[in-house]
DNA sequence: GAAATAATTTGCTATATCGTTATATAGCGA
DNA sequence: TCGCTATATAACGATATAGCAAATTATTTC
């Protein structure tokens, strides 16, 4: 396992602000579930507006955003726009926080149980 | 290299806010000042006070955000309360993250030097 | 060119959140 | 108990952003 993280640098005020806006991103329900659908394969914009049960216009605001973070990429196929994960750091990330929270939350069942048996 | 992302399961929407509101614990550069200085050890939040250059109220407000993420941990010492990284977690997220912006930074200055060469 | 379709952009309202100031709580010493 | 110090909390104004509705921009088809 790679352990070290590397030796924990001071950061510069626009490094944090970069790093804040690219967490941000992934900060909202909906973008994760934008992000979700297309870790499952690509998507036009109409068939995520169908998907995420949101409004196209909601739905298009939040995908120029994740454009923008560079973590989603946009194929233009005659009319529509298909949507793709441009950045495999987002599955890590979001893989790495789902699994934390499974693992916070069976450990607060077994202690639940535990307190109980 | 481990890297296969498990299957890629649609979230619930609970599942999905409570990933939100973790990533947006790491969303504000304030915050993540905080952390990356805990990164260097343990701080009193006098100390985070004086290192970041925000008020008392303002850090004690970020640190007990960060507290109910679970991603920092409080240890009472006399008057004083020592903060850590209570996630190690964090410290991946954030080194992928800065990883990952300052590849993007180089690319960007390669391709720019090789449209100017 | 006109109509139709897919998506983006713009205005707007409601809500959340940052940072500040002022106040409250908790532990220690005289 | 009374101050003194280290944190936490409350209240407030200012700013940001999610979501909705309407207008706008492409692109295809007739």
């Amino acid at each position: 396992m790679k352990k070290s993280t590397s030796p924990a640098k001071q950061l510069s005020d626009t490094a944090l602000e970069l790093i804040a806006t690219r967490f941000r991103a992934l900060s909202e329900p909906m973008r994760l579930r934008l992000l979700n659908l297309l870790m499952q394969g690509e998507h036009s914009v109409g068939q995520l507006v169908e998907a995420s049960g949101s409004s196209q216009a909601n739905v298009s605001k939040h995908l120029s955003l994740l454009r923008e973070a560079g973590m989603v990429g946009v194929r233009k196929e005659g009319l529509t726009s298909i949507c793709f994960i441009a950045d495999p750091l987002v599955n890590e990330l979001c893989d790495m926080m789902c699994c934390r929270l499974r693992e916070e939350m069976e450990d607060k069942a077994r202690s639940l149980t535990a307190g109980l048996g």
